[in-house]
DNA sequence: CGCACCCGAACTACTGTTCGCTTTTCTACA
DNA sequence: TGTAGAAAAGCGAACAGTAGTTCGGGTGCG
């Protein structure tokens, strides 16, 4: 199952590059040239161009699924669950830059089936945490307020990091993650 | 300086289109089908498909910072400046849709000197939301954090909204704006 | 030999844009 | 007011450039 360390150099390369110029901006000769091949060569590890992509949206997903998984099996109330999401979310984004930048943009280039799978595993996952807010809500942990607006306003809350986070100014992972817990539990929570 | 009717139409279309597939994904064919015009004929009207681009960023650059004055002249403490300024986003968000969508996601396809402006104009209001922020940690308005990481969350989670807007699921603009305040506000507020 | 890897060259498709020309619309003057 | 002429708008066809991918053939290792 080990992959050719050329394969995986193809696979980071072209993570780097959509992430730098998008994946549309982004041409087989130039990954060719920082994987010091030839344009012809990349097609003796790889399939096509979309492969790339597929592969590391769908890599992301899983991750994310699975994280959700971990969360909904936690013994803890709806507060420590949307934490422990929120957490998880900030270190996926500050550990594997490039790969959520794609899997945060670029997937709308994904073509047909593809797109439609990626789409449904979002909406489950959406689902998913939606009605752990509506845990907290119902039970009175979190301030009475529409779960879609807190859901999306919290998701989105956290794109800024993978973008942001690489030229990172004297913080650390663990103090960000700290910050921005602060700020988005103290929002959601009631004051008692 | 009444612009005719057609270059509106080219303007409106090629946002339509921006939105929907990207700056890079749209062809001057599809947008010329869309015009009822032939591929050459747009050239009438417009120079370029950068100019497009260019003209639906900059127009947005504007907006928000004529705002971000506004708020800066307010007699009004932080959290009300900040509170202006968020409600703003809303709304700008809401009205203006598909603008707002390229403006947020494709302005790195502007080249060279006008990309150059655009994130200097960026910078700009980023530094000028930033003091504010700052104000309110200073006066205990606002609870102890980092002034960048307040910045960027609170940016950044509102930019689900031009995506998610226009498929609003029975929920006004006013009590969207309400609820987003609410929760964005009472994370940022000390408990007193 | 067989196999995985690598290469140069080419192919087809499609891109933004331009060219020369016709048609429509507007304007200034008799 | 009527009309000539200019300007604006529209058009089909083509151009040059670039994209992803394929093909046939090489290379070196087991």
């Amino acid at each position: 199952m080990a992959k050719s360390p050329t394969k995986e150099r193809i696979f980071e390369e072209a993570a780097r590059l959509f992430q730098e110029k998008g994946y549309l901006a982004t041409t087989m000769r130039e990954l060719a040239e920082r994987t010091d091949l030839q344009v012809s060569s990349l097609y003796s590890h790889i399939g096509s161009k979309e492969e790339l992509l597929h592969k590391i949206c769908f890599d992301n997903a899983r991750k994310f699924l699975e994280g959700i998984k971990t969360a909904e099996e936690l013994q803890a109330n709806a507060a420590e669950k949307v934490q422990f999401l929120i957490s998880l979310h900030i270190r996926i984004a500050t550990s594997d830059i490039t790969s959520v930048t794609i899997f945060n943009d670029e997937w709308r280039h994904l073509s047909g089936p593809y797109l439609t799978e990626f789409l449904s595993m979002r909406k489950d996952y959406e689902k998913r945490f939606s009605k752990i807010i509506q845990q907290g809500v119902d039970s009175g942990e979190f301030i009475q307020i529409n779960v879609t607006v807190a859901l999306f306003t919290i998701l989105t809350s956290l794109r800024w990091l993978h973008r942001w986070f690489p030229e990172k100014k004297g913080i650390s992972v663990k103090s960000l993650e700290m910050e921005i817990l602060n700020l988005l539990m103290n929002g959601l929570k009631r004051k008692s």
